[in-house]
RNA sequence: GGGCCGUUAGCUCAGCUGGUAGAGCAGGGGACUCUUAAUCCCAAGGUCAUAGGUUCGAUCCCUAUACGGCCCA
């Protein structure tokens, strides 16, 4: 049987089968590979600041146990480098026989790229200069099996990187950073909410009647109670029921799902943040808006001068406020307004090639006009005020005109980031308002909000005169991290199941 | 939904006018007691996304599909 004996002798040229043949090795040996835990006394981070003053070719009595993943091994013979890779940075593992013993050095040359290692010894600075710990002891905590990408262009792979995100922030260490940055950020809105005096609560994600915005729901099923349930689309009228039941400062921060289309601003779950509070209006909620935005980009950024591709952002001057209307016929070069009439509004549509369809009335064809022509413009924080009743069904009017609301959206590099308004607490006004946007589902409009009878029962109660606001956190998060794509901000974003 | 682009070794990339594929890193064997993308020597590694078509012959040209990227709606 040459063949067989052939193939026996062949050397094994797959990384896997080589690493479960070290697996086995060490089992065989009586050695356990996915040890139960590891006393670590200090981090890479950590090391680095109270050994800064060490000079090259110095050690020091210092006894450490670092842990990590081994990101590169430098074998020179008789001395072996080992990088290990914590959470907190990367630290060199300077080993030599005479310090570990001959048979613990033959360990650390059985390693491979990606184990996990715990190692034990005195902290030193080499003649080269680099901070090392040299071990008397290393110790495999978990072993590998798969090879890391390559050591020098990493991963790139936009799919493989979103797909295997685990393998994109073990060997992309600037991904790290910005999912650092996105918990910072979070963290810093929940400490300045809670320092407002709101308090974070939790209300459904499946709701029998998807409302609190437009957009397309995810239907599910309830088996037991044989019901249609959806996915929610926006936490506003639970958070609004709160106002009714006395709390007067609510905010929520989770996800919302919108069943639409994928691109570099939209996925599929995307996470909000809502907050409302009585007895304020939409003067309130830009004070809060603004608040937040800028305590999150001081605290983790320590500027409120930020770059958006390329783009200087000025988050610290006063934002502009402008209304729709203004905004657009100076873009226009035209009024743009509810004294235009539907036909005249129709054609500056057409004439400007943006989306008309039947049945719309001035104020959703004049926010299709902004869209159009201003929103993309507005590359510095602006608050656009006065948004049409159309296309707002939940805020309050503005007194004086009975076509408009009083409501802002935050647009900061053509985006919109924040939505905000005077809170609608007419039970009755509000019902009016259901009743259009029903007839608009009858028209064909599936966006248009579902008919919330608790949540009118609930208004009939009494809710307090309150401002209400909605701010992307995804999008925000992207602001301050300079990035081009949610799913840069995403840890696992949406993308088709793999073929 | 439409347009354009991409898919070659584990990873990062080459591949000429159509003649059955190369490199670096990783992995394997060897040398080396201060390396930093270590260095040096040797050997190995491929269903060229998938399915069809054209052709004597396809990684290359054509069609479709899958997945991804960018732009538009």
């Amino acid at each position: 049987m040459t063949d067989h004996d052939a193939r026996d002798a062949a050397p094994v040229d797959d990384p896997i089968e080589v690493r479960r043949a070290r697996l086995d090795a060490i089992r065989a040996a009586g050695q356990e590979p996915y040890k139960l835990s590891f006393d670590v006394t200090a981090r890479a981070a950590g090391l680095a600041a109270t050994h800064a003053g060490l000079e090259p070719g110095s050690e020091t009595a210092d006894t450490v146990s670092v842990a990590g993943r081994v990101v590169a091994i430098r074998d020179q013979g008789k001395v072996a480098f080992v990088v290990l890779r914590d959470s907190t940075g990367d630290l060199q593992l300077f080993c030599r026989p005479n310090a570990m013993g001959e048979d613990g050095f033959a360990e650390v040359k059985e390693l491979d790229l990606g184990d996990w290692v715990g190692a034990s010894g005195t902290v030193l600075r080499t003649r080269r200069g680099e901070l090392s710990v040299a071990p008397t002891s290393v110790v495999l905590l978990s072993k590998s099996l798969r090879p890391l990408p390559e050591k020098f262009h990493g991963l790139t792979d936009t799919e493989t990187r979103y797909r295997q995100r685990y393998v994109d922030l073990i060997v992309n260490t600037e991904v790290r950073d910005t999912f650092m940055k996105r918990f910072a950020i979070i963290a810093s809105i929940r400490r300045y909410m809670e320092s407002q005096g709101y308090l974070e609560v939790e209300t459904p994600m499946l709701h029998p009647i998807p409302g609190g915005a437009t957009a397309r729901p995810f239907a599910t099923h309830h088996n037991a109670l044989d019901m249609q349930l959806y996915l929610r689309i926006a936490p506003e009228l639970y958070l609004k029921r709160l106002l009714v039941g006395g709390f007067e400062a609510v905010y929520e921060i989770n996800r919302s799902f919108r069943n639409e289309g994928i691109s570099v601003r939209h996925n599929p779950e995307f996470t909000m943040l809502e907050a409302y509070r009585a007895f304020t209006d939409l003067r309130g909620m830009m004070d809060l808006t603004e608040g937040i935005v800028r305590t999150a980009a001081s605290e983790v950024l320590g500027t409120l001068s930020v770059t958006y591709q390329g783009a200087s952002i000025d988050l610290g001057s006063p934002w502009r406020r402008a209304t729709m209307i203004e905004l657009t016929s100076d873009a226009a070069g035209e009024d743009v307004s509810f004294a235009r009439s539907v036909d005249e509004l129709r054609a500056l549509c057409a004439k400007h090639e943006a989306p008309v369809e039947a049945g719309w009335g001035k104020g959703k064809l004049i926010t299709e006009l902004f869209e159009k022509l201003v929103e993309r413009t507005l590359v510095q924080p602006t608050f656009v005020t006065d948004y049409p009743l159309e296309t707002s069904p939940l805020a309050r009017k503005k007194p004086g005109h009975p076509e408009l609301t009083d409501r802002f959206e935050l647009i900061i590099t053509g985006r919109e980031f924040a939505n905000a308004f005077s809170e609608l607490v007419d039970p009755v006004d509000q019902r009016e308002r259901f009743a259009a946007q029903m007839a608009a589902k009858v028209d064909g409009d599936d966006e248009a909000m579902g008919y919330d009878e608790d949540y009118l029962r609930a208004m009939e109660y009494g809710m307090p005169p309150a401002g209400g606001m909605g701010i992307g956190i995804d999008r925000l998060v992207m602001l301050l991290t300079d990035s081009a794509s949610i799913r840069d901000v995403l840890l696992f974003p949406h993308l088709r199941p793999e073929s």
